[in-house]
DNA sequence: ATAGGGTTAG
C-alpha cells in the first residue's frame, strides 16, 4: 500500500474512533459499521468510515459495502458509489437496486439503464425494489417505450401485484403522459394505497382534467383511505388548475383540523390555489403565516399579485425576500416582469429587465423577452416592441409572437400583425388559436375575404378551435358552459335572464361589439351569437343560482372576448354584483362598471 | 434499500 494511503487510512482510524459510536475497537461487526454510516453527515466521514471499513476487510461483508454504496448514493457521490460497485466481486440484488436508483435519482438515465440491463442479463431476478428504481428513468413521452418494456419485464418476473411495483407504474404512465394506461394499471391494484392514489390524481389535475382529479379525491376517502400532506399538495394543486374556491376552502379547513403544519411545499401549494381561485388576500394570509419561505414560495406571492393586476404589491416584494437572503431566479422575474406588464408599470419592468442579468446574474430567456414584448406592446410602445424583437439574442417561440401579435391586435397596427401571424403559422401550423388571432385581426378591420381565407386555412389544415368553456361553481358543484350551450337544466331561465339582462343593458346604452365573432354574418345575427358566450351564460346563471350581493365566480380556459369584458363590467354595475373572473391569462375583478385589469389584458 | 408534493411568458 503507498505511504499515502497507509497514513490516510491511520488518520482515518484516529478520527474514526474519535467520532464514531464503534468503540471499543474489539467489538467492531457489520451492524456497528452499518450504524456509523447512518451516522455520516458529511462525504469525508463517509470516507473515513470506508477507509477503515477497507483496513479492518470489513468491506467484504455485503452489508457493509452495500450500505456504504447507499450512503454515498444518498449524498449524491456516484462517483465513489460506483467506484465502489464496480470493484464489489459478489453483488447480491440490494447491491444493484442501491446502484440503479442512485444513478435515477441524480439524472444519469443512459448509466442507470445501462447497470439495469446488465442486471437482467446476468440473469438475476428483478424485484420490488429494482422496478420502482428503474421506472424513475421514463418521465417523459420519448422513454414511453422503454416503461413498457419494464412494464413487460414486471409480468415476467410475475411482481404486478407489488404495491411499489404498481404505483410506479403508474406513475410512469401519468409522467409520460399516458393517463389512460395509468388509470388500468391503478384500476387493476388490489390493495390501493395513498401514494398511487395520489400520483392518479396528480395526473389527472396535470393532464387539464382537474374535475376528475377531485372526484378521485373524493372517491378515496369514501374508500376510507386518509390523506396526508403529500396529498393535501396535490389536492391543492387541483383546485388551482380548477378555480375551485368552494372546494379550496374544504382543502384549507381540512389541513387545519388535522393540524398539518405549514411547510414549505404545503403552503406554496395553497397561496398557489388561493391566488388561482380568486383570492389574493387569503394567499397572502398564508404566505404570512409561513415560517419557513423559499424562492418558489416568493415566486408565487408575486405571481399571485400579477394575475390579479396588483403589480405594485409584487414590486414590494422583491426587496423584502433579498432581505430574507432568497434570490430570485428565472422564475421569479418571469412572475415579476408579468405582474409589471398587467399593471402596466413599463419603467418598473424595464428596469426589472436590465437588472436581472447585470445585477443578479439570472440570464434573460425567451420568456423574459416575451413580457417585455407584451409589456411594450401593452403600452402601446409598438416600435420599441419592434425594436427590442430585432435585438432578442435568444430563440423566439411561439409565445414571443404571440405576445407581439396581441399588441399588434390592440393596437390596430395590421402590417406587423400579419408578419407576427406569419412567423406563427409557420411555427406552429396546428394551433388554431393564432388563426383565430389573425382572423380577428382581419375581422376588425372588415377584410371579410381574408376572414374567409383564414378559415378555408383553417379547414385545409385541419385544425379546429380549441373550444371555449366557462364554468362556476355553486353549491360545491361545477357547472360548465359552452358557447351557445342548452343543456344545463335550468337552461330556459338562463336564456331569460339574458335577454332581460342584455334589454338593460341596450337600454344603457351598451352596443356588442361584433368584432369578436369570426364570421361574417349580418350584424343581428352576430349580436345573437354574441348573448350565448361560454361567460355569458356562466354569468347568467351565477346570479340566478346565487343570493343577491354575493361575489360571482367564473373561470374560462381561454380568453375573456372582448365584448363579454364589457359586458360584464356593466353587469356588475347594473345588478350590484361583484364577479371574479378567471381567463387563460388572469383575473378580472369585475365591480360597480369597471374592471381591475382597467381594460388591459 | 422501495414510491407520491409547490412557482413561469402568450
Amino acid at each position: 500500500m503507498p505511504r499515502l494511503a497507509i497514513s490516510y487510512c491511520e488518520q482515518s482510524l484516529r478520527s474514526f474512533s474519535v467520532c464514531s459510536s464503534i468503540r471499543p475497537v474489539e467489538s467492531l461487526n457489520p451492524r456497528s459499521f452499518i450504524l456509523a454510516l447512518v451516522q455520516c453527515r458529511h462525504r469525508n466521514e463517509i470516507k473515513r468510515v470506508h477507509a477503515y471499513a477497507i483496513t479492518t476487510s470489513m468491506i467484504r461483508n455485503l452489508g457493509v459495502a452495500n450500505k456504504l454504496m447507499y450512503i454515498y448514493a444518498d449524498h449524491k457521490d456516484l462517483h465513489n458509489a460506483s467506484a465502489l460497485f464496480s470493484r464489489m466481486d459478489h453483488r447480491d440484488n440490494v447491491s444493484w437496486s442501491v446502484m440503479v436508483g442512485g444513478l435515477a435519482k441524480t439524472g444519469d438515465y443512459l448509466r442507470c439503464l445501462e447497470i439495469f440491463r446488465e442486471f437482467v442479463r446476468s440473469g438475476a431476478c428483478a424485484d420490488n425494489f429494482t422496478i420502482p428504481f428503474v421506472l424513475r428513468v421514463c418521465r417523459d413521452t420519448e422513454s414511453v417505450r422503454m416503461g413498457l418494456e419494464i412494464h413487460h419485464l414486471v409480468y415476467k418476473f410475475g411482481l404486478q401485484s407489488d404495491v411499489f411495483v404498481a404505483a410506479a407504474l403508474v406513475d410512469m404512465y401519468v409522467k409520460c403522459g399516458f393517463l389512460e394506461d395509468a388509470r388500468k394499471v391503478f384500476d387493476k391494484m388490489r390493495t390501493k394505497d395513498l401514494v398511487s392514489w395520489t400520483v392518479m390524481i396528480a395526473g389527472y389535475a396535470e393532464c387539464g382534467n382537474p374535475g376528475e382529479a377531485l372526484v378521485l379525491f373524493d372517491r378515496m376517502q369514501e374508500s376510507g383511505i386518509v390523506p396526508d400532506k403529500v396529498m393535501m399538495v396535490t389536492v391543492a394543486f387541483a383546485c388551482a388548475k380548477l378555480g375551485a374556491m368552494h372546494k379550496a376552502k374544504i382543502v384549507h379547513e381540512y389541513i387545519g383540523r388535522r393540524n398539518f403544519s405549514l411547510n414549505v411545499i404545503l403552503g406554496t401549494a395553497m397561496i398557489d390555489m388561493y391566488a388561482k381561485c380568486g383570492s389574493v388576500d387569503a394567499a397572502r394570509e398564508i404566505f404570512d403565516r409561513m415560517n419557513e419561505k423559499n424562492v418558489i414560495t416568493w415566486s408565487s406571492m408575486m405571481s399571485a399579485y400579477g394575475i390579479h393586476g396588483h403589480g405594485r404589491k409584487a414590486i414590494e416584494l422583491f426587496p423584502q425576500m433579498l432581505e430574507s437572503g432568497i434570490r430570485p431566479n428565472r422564475i421569479t422575474f418571469v412572475s415579476i416582469l408579468y405582474a409589471c406588464s398587467h399593471a402596466g408599470l413599463i419603467d418598473e419592468g424595464r428596469r426589472f429587465f436590465y437588472s436581472m442579468w447585470r445585477e443578479y446574474l439570472v440570464e434573460p430567456d425567451v420568456k423574459h423577452y416575451t413580457c417585455m414584448i407584451d409589456l411594450l406592446g401593452r403600452a402601446g410602445r409598438l416600435d420599441e416592441a419592434i425594436e427590442l424583437i430585432e435585438n432578442t439574442p435568444v430563440e423566439k417561440d411561439e409565445g414571443f409572437w404571440g405576445a407581439f401579435l396581441g399588441a399588434c391586435r390592440i393596437h390596430g397596427n395590421i402590417q406587423f400583425a400579419e408578419k407576427a401571424a406569419k412567423a406563427l403559422l409557420e411555427l406552429c401550423p396546428r394551433n388554431a388559436g393564432y388563426y383565430v388571432l389573425l382572423s380577428n385581426i382581419y375581422a376588425k378591420f372588415s377584410r371579410w375575404e381574408d376572414v374567409a381565407k383564414m378559415r378555408e386555412l383553417m379547414t385545409s389544415m385541419r385544425v379546429k378551435k380549441t373550444p371555449g368553456w366557462s364554468w362556476i361553481e355553486i353549491n360545491n358543484e361545477i357547472h360548465q358552459f359552452r358557447v351557445g350551450d342548452k343543456n344545463h337544466p335550468r337552461s330556459k331561465e338562463i336564456y331569460e335572464m339574458l335577454k332581460v339582462l342584455s334589454e338593460k343593458l341596450e337600454l344603457a346604452g351598451y352596443v356588442p361589439d361584433t368584432n369578436f365573432v369570426l364570421h361574417d354574418v349580418d350584424e343581428e345575427l352576430k349580436a345573437a351569437y354574441l348573448y350565448t358566450h361560454s361567460e355569458k351564460l356562466a354569468t347568467a346563471y351565477g346570479l340566478l343560482a346565487t343570493p343577491e350581493g354575493t361575489t360571482i365566480r367564473i373561470i374560462k380556459n381561454l380568453r375573456v372576448c372582448g365584448d363579454c369584458h364589457t359586458f360584464m363590467k356593466l353587469i356588475s354595475a347594473i345588478t350590484q354584483r361583484e364577479i371574479v373572473f378567471r381567463d387563460a391569462n388572469r383575473f378580472h375583478h369585475f365591480k360597480e362598471g369597471s374592471c381591475s385589469c382597467g381594460d388591459y389584458w
